[in-house]
DNA sequence: ATAACATGTTATGTTTTTTAACATAAAAAA
DNA sequence: TTTTTTATGTTAAAAAACATAACATGTTAT
């Protein structure tokens, strides 16, 4: 249940995104016009952008390298979504939406990034190796 | 071995981790300064903070909040990591460094970028609800 | 009461990002 | 084969975020 949040929260601006998905700033927004994305905002107009968002741009680009255009994309990436959003609002109509703190999304997100990786960790070795 | 990529990788800059700590950014970088976490840096001198700097300034934090003073935090989290350099300097005078290539990190990032919380989706379902 | 601590505040300079426009090679359509 | 559309590069100006460093201040320990 919590476990979306995580995925979902803006946590990235666009340099880093840049790096984890060796594309430039003109493609990822260019992407982002076309829909196939959608990050938050920063107070100040920034995008930032999820662990979804990431995914969803290596999807692209991966489509793209097998010689998919747009339109190719689109129909395959976007496709799903008009059908969850049928089934989301199908959905919210029945359950009251559950809404968070900031501190509730803090705490969440604290538990779910130390868990991330944990089973990298064979008992401490990280800290070992890793100051 | 290559887990290790992932939580060490420089990823955040100050603004998100202010949020995901909910600390100042003077705070973090006071803690920098005690040498509780050492970011790496952008080409343009900006910290990025990894997962691992994430979930050591809520150690800090936690620390912090009952009651213990900067010195006993330094003693706390900085004792093993005195060893581990240690056990460190005696594996990597035994195995050579294995070095990576932009292009070989960017490509375990994804993959284990695509694996984090891997585990939370039961098949596509979040797909279905958060495009 | 004094000193040391942990953090806030302010000032100034630098880097990063945004938006928007113009440019263009390659592909598709005419 | 021209013409149009696509997908992306490049550039410029403004805004936001961040860096460092100095000074300020409420607490805690001596």
């Amino acid at each position: 249940m919590s476990s979306q949040i995580r995925r979902t929260m803006p946590l990235f601006p666009m340099g880093t995104v840049m790096k984890l998905t060796d594309l430039s700033a003109r493609q990822i927004r260019y992407y982002e016009q076309h829909h196939l994305i959608t990050p938050d905002r920063s107070d100040g107009n920034r995008r930032l952008y999820s662990l979804n968002d990431i995914d969803r741009l290596l999807e692209v680009k991966d489509l793209l390298d097998q010689g998919i255009n747009m339109a190719g994309i689109k129909k395959i990436l976007l496709k799903d979504e008009s059908q969850a959003v049928q089934s989301e609002t199908k959905e919210s109509g029945a359950k009251p939406k559950k809404e968070f703190t900031d501190e509730e999304l803090r705490k969440l997100l604290r538990k779910e990034l130390i868990n991330a990786g944990r089973f990298n960790r064979s008992s401490g070795m990280d800290r070992r190796f890793f100051h």
